[in-house]
DNA sequence: CTGAAAGCGCTTACAG
DNA sequence: CTGAAAGCGCTTACAG
């Protein structure tokens, strides 16, 4: 493997100028640049990794904490770890990844070995032990998601409050007022990440401004139960016009299966609007209006606040990321009674 | 942060003592090994990870390259790097993860700045270019799954073959003799990874060699896709008595509702099997009997082969797992005619 | 059983 | 615009 030596050598100048050169961290003549690049081309020349972090300052490697837990969304937890690797790319980055049961022991490992710049922390649960852990180790550290109690930290988030809202002024200006909500299972509003309720909640306390009623109804994820939970929302004389699903693909699905078993037709009868999905509801039959939430978004603005910041932590800083509505024909005017 | 020169004078020893004491690679008289250990911990020693990678010969990091693509089934994928990474940890190593647009420029780029020692290749596809890649780079490689064309590689992989036998003559000793399988979709063949392949034609050939009807059928993962190629497959006089399921998780609970509509009693009707599976199958009801795949069995083998071959690339080989049946009672004789 | 020292390959003041 | 040199914090022959 060729060395900065060889470089060198090959170009004819100091190694402190091949660094220079390659670094642009100080003026260098044309011509020289040009031997210098040539000659490390040439040679394949890579700096060593490990030289570079006794020497520089920086290690071009963030820890990414991403715990699986049993409750864990396996399709939208891969698609925020693609995001945060491929953000962090764009910056030079490297991922580590840290798993479960490295959550504590492998965070002051990576962090005090100096082998990370920085961490992000990832699907941050409403009281998250990691939180503690890297403001001790005083590791510049960007949260995805928002802990129950953010001061201190720097969190990245899609604004699910204003999505919330979004959807149903959405709704309420096409005439809507009876809406309803279905949700996650109950357990992860119990003890899980806080963005399911601060949805709940925000259609709670949204509907209630405006004077509507609002029905509100947890699901766990087996066909049987959300037809049941579905049957639930929609039962009574006065039956929602409109739904708001926050919950996972499969459960979508199963409830349109069943809005057309019960011959109740989209958006004839029933206007629906899906919040913070990270899948494509185009695929849908039919296919929904949706306030995605977006991987790439909400993990470009952490690594951009993390990195923007280094070698120093970054300012404590909660930020949100603006919801945008993709209408794709599941929702009409409320029908005529 | 602490140093090693820092440990050493807190220990009244030198930094070589320091750094045997630490490592165990000479023999250190008790005492002295312990002033070592208690001076390390008191000041929260921790080697400085570059300068380890520079010194030594090992980085103690693995490069894991896991490409995600459109049809990859996330719960597995997620379940296979966990189990990759946690194994790594059992021998001190880290895992930096690699994503599809850096499949191959990003193994250039760790392999050559020598900052991983291995890598590990998830998932491969039947011609896979990272294949190629790492056996010019030279860089000890280890391969997840079976390509085309394993020459010169280390592979480690369920052994699909034997899990199908396995299912077959389990349910050719309890009498049947009508089988057949539902395997991934169309696409899944076409280009993908190479075990649903080697399934179906073991599940083809095996039951030809027993003298037995085979039926063999794709399945988009749609709800009304399933029921249309399970009652395809069901179709004719000569019905099936059993079913191997070889297909993601919400395509087999789709095949139990409708079996359920269908009132097919399982297993006094039909018996299943379900196999390469990653997911719990005693969730369904009915529980069904499994051949799993097990992410942890394949990966503790394939970081095992890694690890004892550093520094060298491991010696090509491909290593099957054995199967292992798990009964859950969805399996019973053959019902008379 | 232990120590003094070379050296890994860079980055970055310090000098000119 | 460029170079000579110190130094980052370890590991590991070399010596005793």
């Amino acid at each position: 493997m060729a060395t900065i030596h060889d470089v060198a050598r090959a170009a004819g100048v100091s190694i402190s100028t091949v660094s220079y050169a390659l670094s642009g961290k100080r003026s260098i003549a044309d011509s020289t640049r040009r031997r210098v690049a040539d000659a490390a081309v040439s040679l394949g020349y890579q700096p060593h990794a490990g030289a570079r972090m006794l020497a520089g300052t920086r290690t071009q490697i963030f820890a990414l904490t991403a715990p699986l837990r049993h409750d864990t969304y396996a399709p939208a937890h891969m698609a925020f770890v693609l995001a945060v690797a491929t953000a962090a790319r764009r910056h030079d980055y490297d991922i580590l990844l840290l798993t479960e049961d490295e959550a504590t022991k492998g965070l002051s490992r990576v962090a005090s070995s100096r082998l990370v710049d920085g961490v992000i922390v990832l699907d941050v649960s409403v009281r998250d032990e990691r939180i503690a852990l890297v403001q001790n180790l005083g590791v510049p550290t960007v949260v995805i998601g928002i802990p129950d109690d953010p001061a201190g930290l720097a969190c990245v988030d899609l604004d699910f409050e204003a999505a919330t809202r979004l959807a149903i002024d959405g709704l309420a200006d096409r005439g809507h007022r009876r809406m309803a909500l279905l949700g996650h299972p109950d357990e992860i509003y119990e003890r899980g990440s806080n963005f399911p309720i601060r949805v709940r909640d925000t259609f709670l306390s949204h509907t209630a401004d405006l004077g509507l009623p609002g029905r509100f109804s947890t699901s766990e994820t087996d066909s049987g139960a959300v037809r049941a939970a579905l049957d639930a929302l929609l039962a009574g004389d006065e039956r929602p016009t409109a739904l708001i699903m926050h919950c996972q693909e499969s459960v979508q699905a199963t409830v349109l299966d069943h809005l057309r078993d019960r011959k109740i037709s989209v958006p004839e009868d029933m206007s629906i609007i899906s919040v913070g999905s990270t899948f494509d509801t185009t695929k849908f039959s039919p296919a929904l209006d949706v306030i995605p939430l977006i991987p790439a978004a909400t993990c470009d603005a952490a690594v951009d606040i993390l990195v923007a910041s280094l070698p120093d932590p970054p300012d404590p800083r909660v930020q949100y990321v603006a919801p945008e509505y993709r209408a794709n024909g599941s929702v009409a005017p409320v029908p005529a009674p």
